[in-house]
DNA sequence: CTGCTCATGTAATCGGTTACATGATTGT
DNA sequence: ACAATCATGTAACCGATTACATGAGCAG
């Protein structure tokens, strides 16, 4: 299990339905851990069974119901204990650079065109990340405990961008 | 597919056997594609069926009979048209991230922890890479196109390590 | 009138992990 | 004696992706 705990932290801070989850993923810890709705639903599910979550079912008129999940004391209790065990190492799927290993057979000017495409993402991401301190943390020294969390999250985003932007102009100077 | 990519992409450098390819892929491609020996030996009875690569059985006396991998023409072109392809942004599961998202509930002492470890991690990794680079790569201003390839992943190996050992410490003086 | 947002789900499939199996050889 | 290395595989399971389905309201 995994993803059930990115969702258990996700409600610590209120409850909120499957389709919030999806949508707020994207924005915060959707940058350290990725997915899509159906998974969380499902997701949902199980949790419930396990009674982790407790979801009540919102009527609404013209409108699909919502079912509003709550975290109950097993589940912070699980969020605890998880907390404590060792992470595993960031598992990464970097296919460009799986590429890059290929440079010898493949064209280097689609090479460099991918690298330029990766670039850009790189950029835009960055920019948003910076326009998100700007607005959220700008005195970033002192926070709360959670909020704390949230803003060296947001930290790690930014140099990861900037380490990857590096890297491409780097890439790109050497295939030139 | 995806990793099929990556093993013929080693294969491209020699014929290989299965278990060398589980060797290889944790020393080269293996930081940016992690793979189990089940997982390579399947796939390359896969890729044996698309006529991706062809197998020849290869007699052992007091050793378990070895199957030689090698790439065909057929492979050669698939590798081609995938690295025309678009890459997928990279695939990112970090634990430790979603694990400071609940820093508010949890205990900050076992935090401070598994960030020192990590940290731990990351000098190790970085000494590595760096001994790799000055015995393999000591100029590398005059390489051939196979081999710019694989010192540019090195180097993003190399630059990722030193963005988690700079976040690593910002996070510790952060927590402290 | 086209397409987007809200809101939940099922089904099929693919990709990956874990556990289990074999069996001689070499190193500590 | 015990563990590791070489070398290949099967089976069960879990996790993730892709495709498909529904259906009202609202903006351009």
């Amino acid at each position: 299990m995994a993803l059930s705990h990115a969702i258990l932290v996700t409600l610590l801070d209120k409850p909120q339905t499957g389709y919030d989850l999806g949508k707020r993923f994207d924005q915060t810890v959707g940058f350290f851990w990725r997915a899509s709705h159906q998974q969380i639903y499902s997701e949902l599910h199980k949790m419930a069974n396990c009674g982790w979550v407790s979801g009540q079912a919102v009527e609404q008129s013209a409108r699909p119901n919502r079912i509003v999940y709550e975290i109950t004391e097993a589940g912070r209790q699980t969020v605890q204990a998880w907390a404590r065990e060792d992470s595993p190492a960031p598992s990464v799927k970097e296919e460009l650079l799986v590429k890059l290993f290929a440079l010898g057979t493949v064209d280097k000017k689609v090479m460099v065109e991918r690298i330029e495409h990766r670039l850009e993402e790189h950029r835009g991401r960055l920019v948003h990340y910076r326009e998100v301190m700007a607005k959220h943390y700008p005195k970033p020294d002192k926070l709360t405990a959670n909020r704390r969390g949230r803003y060296l999250g947001l930290r790690m985003g930014i140099l990861s961008e900037e380490t990857g932007i590096r890297w491409c102009e780097e890439a790109l100077l050497a295939l030139s």
